[in-house]
DNA sequence: TTCTTTTGTTAGTGTTAACTAACATGAAAA
DNA sequence: TTTTCATGTTAGTTAACACTAACAAAAGAA
């Protein structure tokens, strides 16, 4: 059953939602400048991105202050995780792609996969470890 | 060795060429409008397109005629296919993707991989195959 | 408390790429 | 040969996003 609610989130926008996350687990507090060294653009591009992710109810930030994930937000940012991660791992693990290849390109792809395909991959994963041994290396850092 | 010649070409005007060597292999002949179609998009964005791949020298056109692709947008065009069927066929065939969602899932992804991973994906394919005694399945059809 | 620095916002610009409306061209019909 | 129609192009608009420059606010130092 899927929501029809967060219709037509950009990839972009998913990349900021994904950073406040990762931000917002390591140093409780998310501020645009952390924001946009983590994502490598300036700060005018976070001011804005912010603003199109409150009008639609992803994130909360009140004037010159801090950014919090709405729940919703939570929810969208933590499913983007969950991508990357899985992506991540089989491109390192199983293709023996190189970290930072392996990164860069999870952080693309998980912008274009469906939740259905992801679990799919996850599943093969899974299959493979059996398979053949292999310990269960996927980190859900959740 | 990479050639630093084909800089910076943009997932969509990738997503052009390869349109344009679909079509020329079933219909020698193609025109702004069966680019248009092919990539639900309308006919000024297809000439605008076109513009810029030929200032680019990937497609050739005189003004009003058939579009053509260079060699080396032939070279492109031929890579990004190749991305393209080793990743429809990986979504399909081993993960168990429905058709149609692994064709549009893996025109999406093949702009966000590197000729390195995809070559590692092919190989970890290949050796699945292998292993498990698999039909060959994908088809080069170059 | 005032000054300075860091941080955040606004305003305005550029780029990519889509669209519509309007016009131009060339091929097929009359 | 002229009219018609499919096809191609130009011009102008819009949307998403990034950027710089300039300004506003908050936080720390003096």
């Amino acid at each position: 059953m899927k929501k029809k609610t967060e219709n037509k989130i950009t990839s972009h926008m998913e990349d900021y939602l994904e950073a406040i996350l990762n931000l917002s687990q390591k140093t409780k507090d998310v501020r645009v400048t952390d924001v946009s060294r983590a994502l490598n653009v300036k700060k005018p591009s976070v001011t804005s991105a912010i603003k199109k992710l409150r009008s639609l109810d992803l994130v909360c930030q009140e004037r010159y202050s801090l950014i919090r994930l709405t729940e919703k937000g939570k929810d969208v940012a933590k499913k983007i995780k969950r991508k990357h991660n899985v992506l991540f791992n089989f491109l390192e693990s199983y293709l023996g792609v190189p970290r930072e290849t392996a990164a860069a390109e999870a952080c693309k792809i998980e912008h274009n996969i469906s939740t259905e395909t992801l679990e799919k991959l996850s599943d093969f994963v899974e299959f493979l470890d059996k398979y053949r041994g292999k310990k269960t290396t996927e980190k859900e850092q959740e």
